[in-house]
DNA sequence: TATTGTTATACTCTATAACTATA
DNA sequence: TATAGTTATAGAGTATAACAATA
């Protein structure tokens, strides 16, 4: 049989292209790889990045919230957190009332490298669509908020 | 305070749920999911349903190309295609013209369920857009799409 | 007995260098 | 010499079970 001549049915209607998990991965991706590189001399990942932000709006959060927080599993956090604490970034504060727990905050200097990495961030997301308009980027960021609400 | 200024200046105020990158990550994450779980009864990943749809629109493509469509690398691509031969979804047809190559085809098989995926994956985008109207959902598509371009 | 944080482990994904067979 | 595909390998990211300290 040759392969080539095999298909006799119409291939569906539905492409790759229209589906939104693809464009969605596509774009992620795109974002992804500009803030992964601008990173790259802090050696920062991008989920260390979100964890600094999150201690900012959250001090004293607990390890285990912060895991939520970052839709990663405690001990993904654990590692995490060393990694911040080695480089004086956040600061562990065991907790008075219950010592099975620590409280989690910036440092100076995390504080400090947040402002800097945030800057950051904004000029990829600037980079990353490049291609919208002030108002489309404005729109998509709103429906993008709006999708995760559910 | 003054209720305008108070939004638009100090640029600490920069908030993580502000930024694209991260919009786009949680979005993806949340679509990720909804399409890993479905496909779990097919022993199938997106990576190789996006596969299976480029061979269909793209027959006899040489595997260095799916790789650079896929956005992965030629080794990834030789598991990728591994597996769906293994399967009998995927053909590897030698090239006559360069034996060192192979054209890369669906099977029948790999036809049918790739219609069957397509149909799980649309109902994944509408579970995943639940809280966004037909007319936002459709806006989303086509600003992910824009943005790629670039 | 339950919970916080931790260790150990394993599986996937990703990236690179080096190999083979063809050209 | 260069290219298509492959192998081997190592590094992230992710997920789970099991453990210690504390509640």
């Amino acid at each position: 049989m040759d392969p080539v001549n095999s298909r006799t049915t119409s291939p569906s209607t539905i492409l790759l292209d229209d589906l939104l998990g693809y464009a969605l991965r596509r774009a992620q991706l795109k974002a992804f790889q500009c803030v992964v590189e601008a990173f790259e001399p802090y050696d920062l990942r991008p989920a260390q990045f979100s964890a600094l932000a999150i201690l900012e709006q959250n001090p004293g959060i607990m390890q285990a919230d912060l895991a939520k927080a970052l839709a990663i599993e405690p001990p993904q956090a654990v590692v995490l957190v060393n990694k911040l604490e080695q480089r004086n970034l956040a600061l562990r504060i065991r907790s008075q009332t219950d010592r099975r727990s620590y409280g989690l905050y910036l440092s100076r200097q995390g504080e400090k490298l947040l402002n800097e990495l945030k800057e950051i961030a904004q000029r990829c997301d600037l980079e990353t669509t490049a291609a919208l308009s002030d108002c489309e980027r404005e729109e998509l960021l709103r429906l993008l908020k709006k999708l995760c609400l559910s």
